[in-house]
Order: structure tokens, then C-alpha cells, then sequence
DNA sequence: ATAATTCAGACTAAATTGGTAGGAATTGAT
DNA sequence: ATCAATTCCTACCAATTTAGTCTGAATTAT
């Protein structure tokens, strides 16, 4: 059930760049010393979020990486999502299992049903506001 | 995110025990044969739905499992943290982490008792009768 | 006795996770 | 034009976890 250092390292990395001021960019350095993550593995995440659309990133010499939309317009479960793909719990959700008949059919996907859409009911500004209920 | 496989095979197997007859035993031999799954990691996954009560057994010649409490007073979560251990999301449940200023504390402490609270309010009975909602 | 069963623990192979390394491409500043 | 700071890409590797097997002992109805 634990999430992977992707999801739990990506969701600290893009609540540090939401909370820059507007039009700063933040760069890979910089998280680097803020999360203490390294800045290859920083690198490899921050790719994944830009792949999603989460964040955009400009290169070169003053480049770096801002949200590409608001942060309320970012759910929790997107970016969990983006990092360590679909959020299944077995292979009934993900396609990969066939059996009609198995027992566990029915109950797997109603729980990743519910699992989404908790994780979609929050948004990054949420995370960052506290605001959970 | 995804259980492992004794996390679903363990609800499977439960799940054939718990449709038995009254008084009748399951052997494992006879387990296998419903669920596809060897008889050497089902006596694994059984031992551990044992030792969490959920399940109890009789050794010798005509011995085999059986429910330890009605279907009804056994949860999935119950079921899952059996096999799974604590169903925690990131370091923030397993209490190995101790940074206070994490900015993923509060959200993961606040999803994971979500996800708890899901998982224990369906039961076994629950599962059987495709009681959900 | 014996056959059917649970039980315990050591062992191993395969898959996944968690990174690192090196360098190419881009861009602003001098 | 050059340089330094940056993103970006892909191959590689080590450590950990998962998924399972194997062997044999203990138990018990017949």
C-alpha cells in the first residue's frame, strides 16, 4: 500500500515550487537544498510531473520549474497519479486480470473507486491552506 | 499503491472459508484447488490470517480452517492489515519518519486514517452478499 | 500404523524500487 | 562568440521487497 519515494518525494517537490512567488522559478538546485532530495533523482521526478502537465519548466541559464496551472486546479490524486501511475490495488483495476468470476472482483473495484475519488477531492492548495475535512 | 498478492489472495482464500457450510473445515489441499493458488504460500498466507485471530484451525486427519468470528465482526481492513501490516501510505504512518516540518505530514496522516476508515467499514459478510454502497 | 493434515523456518529467484552517471541541448549574460 | 547555469535524456546499477518453493516436524482421526 506505501506509495513509492516518487509520489511522496513529487508531492513535496511541487508543493515547494507552489509555494515560490508568482513568476519565480524555482530551480532543480534549489529543491535539491529545500527537500534534501538529490538533484538527479529531483530530475527524474520533476520529468514526470512535467510529462503530466503539472508543472512546466523553462531551460537554459535563469531556467527552472513553475506550476503550469493554479494550484486549486491541481488535485492530489493527479499528481500521485503522474508519478506513480494508476492507483490500483489489484489487478482487477488494472485490466490485467480477467476471471469474472473471482471473488475479490467487485470489492476491489468499488474500493479504487472510492480511493480516487478521496484522493481527487483535494487539491494542492488545499495541501498548502491545511484545509481538510 | 497496489497490494501485494497476500493481500489478494489472503481475501480470496478468507472469502472460500467464509462460504462453507456451518461446521465444516477447509482444507488447504481443497483451498488450492478453488483459488489457483500452491499449497505451500497458501499455509503462509493462511498462518497469518491465524495468528490475527480471523481465521482458526484443527490439525490432523480430517482438520482444515475456519472462520474464528462470525463473517459479520470481521472487517477488510482487519483482513488486509492481517496480511498487509499497517496500510500506511508514507513514512508519515509507520512513524519511521520524525521530521515535524514535512509538508506531507498532515495530508498523509489525514488520508491514511481516511483509507482506514474506509477499509473497516465493509465487512466480510459484506463482501459475500455484494453489499456495498 | 498410517494417511491426511497443519505448522515452522530456511532458502531462492524474480521483480521492483531507488537511485547514480554522463553527457547533450538550451538559454541568458558577458 | 563564449561561458556558465540550467533542463533533459537514457542507460546503468545496487538494494530491497516480493513471491514463492522446499523440507521436514507435529498432530490427529481412522
Amino acid at each position: 500500500m506505501k506509495l513509492s519515494t516518487k509520489g511522496r518525494y513529487g508531492l513535496k517537490a511541487i508543493y515547494f515550487i507552489a509555494m515560490q512567488a508568482d513568476g519565480e522559478t524555482m530551480s532543480v538546485s534549489n529543491l535539491s537544498k529545500l527537500t534534501q532530495i538529490s538533484q538527479s533523482y529531483l530530475e527524474k521526478i520533476l520529468s514526470l510531473l512535467r510529462k503530466a502537465k503539472l508543472v512546466a519548466s523553462s531551460r537554459g541559464a535563469t531556467g527552472g520549474y513553475v506550476l503550469a496551472k493554479p494550484a486549486t486546479e491541481i488535485s492530489i490524486g493527479e499528481i500521485l497519479r503522474a508519478l506513480e501511475g494508476k492507483l490500483y490495488l489489484a489487478d482487477c483495476n488494472s485490466g490485467a486480470c480477467s476471471n469474472e468470476n473471482c471473488p475479490n472482483k467487485t470489492i476491489f473495484n468499488f474500493l479504487y473507486n472510492k480511493i480516487n475519488l478521496m484522493f481527487d477531492s483535494f487539491t494542492l492548495n488545499d495541501m498548502i491552506r491545511g484545509k481538510y475535512e
